[in-house]
DNA sequence: CATCATCTTTCGACATTCGAAGCTTTCTGT
DNA sequence: ACAGAAAGCTTCGAATGTCGAAAGATGATG
């Protein structure tokens, strides 16, 4: 499992410095292209990040051309961002072949034990995340 | 696939929290304890910061009593760094209980379907780092 | 229509990172 | 032995990213 949580990590920064963004930049632009447009606000709670954190996070993704800025017609106190053609190119080019060969790695299983790979992939986040909740409850050091 | 990920995130911020450290040192601190006592420039390959950056985090994490420095004695150019008892302390209450559940998870399946999960993280593995290697691949942007 | 709430941005301060330079200690060749 | 190079860590200055607080703009409420 940590083995499995360290490839991970690695893959991520692999796929920041690929596009030449930093991680944090990354992961609001996977929440963006998740969904597309999103307000500025939602990024904010997804990404956890602060609203000021988040404004220069967008800045640095639409100085990148990955995002677009524009106010919500609806609501014009809102700011929307959506993601751009070169944005979802990248997200094609850095997933698409993970999917792929995770898809076709997949295949070397049958029904019973994909099966039972999925329940053990529900049973581990529950575990990871009763974990977490314990954590929180606990008071912070300092 | 993905929300084990982000579960697996969110445990490693919420241990920082508890603990008073940012996630860097967080990192620093597991290595550490991995390979007890251990070089300063070990650390710095292991985590993949510059060597001024863990001079900084063991800085910090001895600050916060955690770690102590101590020349080498066999070869004075090297500091290393040792776990204290506070560490390992603080890694038995994160990690112990995370510990206990996850094998308590694993006793509701059989001999077959542990060998099948097994096979299925070790695949998933090898999957995340055939792809971050075709990440490296690539030019890197701007 | 005044006031309060919502949403984003700007501002100043602080933390973390890096590259380069510096210091001490060890190794190497003569 | 000893001069010079190498190894290993730290210090320094600059750059980057984060936050809290305050400000600005728009929308909702009575």
């Amino acid at each position: 499992m940590r083995l499995l949580q360290q490839s991970f990590d690695a893959f991520d920064e692999s796929a920041a410095a690929r596009l030449g963004l930093n991680r944090t930049d990354l992961r609001c632009l996977d929440l963006i292209l998740a969904k597309d447009p999103m307000a500025a606000g939602e990024l904010t709670t997804a990404a956890k990040l602060s609203p000021a954190a988040t404004t220069t996070a967008i800045d640095r993704l639409e100085r990148a051309g990955f995002v677009t800025r524009s106010r919500d017609a609806a609501n014009r106190r809102r700011v929307l961002v959506a993601a751009t053609e070169a944005a979802r190119a990248a997200e094609r080019e850095v997933y698409g072949p993970l999917g792929e060969a995770g898809t076709s790695a997949l295949r070397r299983y049958g029904e019973e034990q994909l099966a039972v790979i999925i329940d053990f992939l529900e049973t581990a986040r529950r575990v990871q995340e009763e974990q977490t909740a314990r954590l929180k409850k606990l008071p912070v050091r300092e």
